[in-house]
DNA sequence: CTGGTTGCAAAATTTTTGCACTGGT
DNA sequence: ACCAGTGCAAAAATTTTGCAACCAG
């Protein structure tokens, strides 16, 4: 809990409850929507309004604290901000899984932006598809 | 334009005139989003309701004539359906650049993927950053 | 001819904004 | 105490929906 006062202070931000909640559900959860957010958030902090979790994420957004994740036909959610890595998305049940980015896929990439001349600050690998859980029981789809 | 009309004949769906041009543009531009096939299409026929592309949209992604393709920071833009490919995307013109995939990624992944009993449906690379076009002069963001 | 498609207008949803008030530092 | 940050309510923007008229096959 503290840490995430000093990740928030760290990022210019001043550490209100409100954001502190919202951070930590985030990191609870992994990935997780506005909407989510907000459900979560509530239920222990019901005052928190749509509004500043809106303004709370363009800004951490911008300052590096979050990692916004667009997903095709679904959206956004949001992770903590931390190492390169991919995402398996479930079609079916909706669940986003992180995957360890591979390091010889860097390097390629690295060559590949040198012949580009493209300046590369972020990458963003989603795998789409079905998840072993899925492919086992029917699911439900969660969102 | 006649293939056009195949295509979309062959995905099921009748080809009107609001379906050929809002393909049309689409193809054209290569990555556009709503707005963009709205501000296009009306030009050369103003009576298309926003209504008419939303739907068209939803039913040619579900088609498998169109993919979706989610931007970080920004609204979705569509493209054609075509051979797996990548996405540089600069982040200050907006621009949108395909890169044929690499062989050797596809490898890796297909061996991941085994290994975590996931079912792969459609991989979907997005590089961020800036274009060569940008670090030379300064440019203005497009959208 | 006929079922799928369109356009319009209304509804629903999502996101943004302004401003008085509050709370972290 | 100061100013960033909050909550509320209103506005703007985006997306969805229902339905009568229309048109591609």
């Amino acid at each position: 809990m503290t840490s995430y006062v000093t990740l928030l202070k760290e990022s210019g931000l001043k550490a209100t409850f409100q954001r502190l909640h919202i951070v930590e559900v985030v990191d609870r959860y992994g990935h997780i929507g506005i909407e989510g957010i907000y459900d979560k958030v509530t239920k222990i902090h019901p005052s928190l309004s749509v509004a500043t979790i809106y303004k709370n994420i363009i800004i951490m957004v911008e300052k590096g604290v979050l990692v916004e994740v667009p997903i095709a036909g679904k959206k956004s959610k949001y992770e903590l901000s931390k190492l390169d890595h991919m995402h398996l998305i479930c079609t079916q049940c909706g669940e986003v899984e992180d995957l360890p980015c591979i390091e010889s896929i860097d390097k390629i990439f690295d060559s590949l932006m040198q012949k580009e001349h493209f300046k590369l600050f972020r990458q963003q690998i989603n795998l789409y598809g079905v998840c072993s859980h899925c492919q086992q029981l029917s699911c439900q789809p969660v969102d």
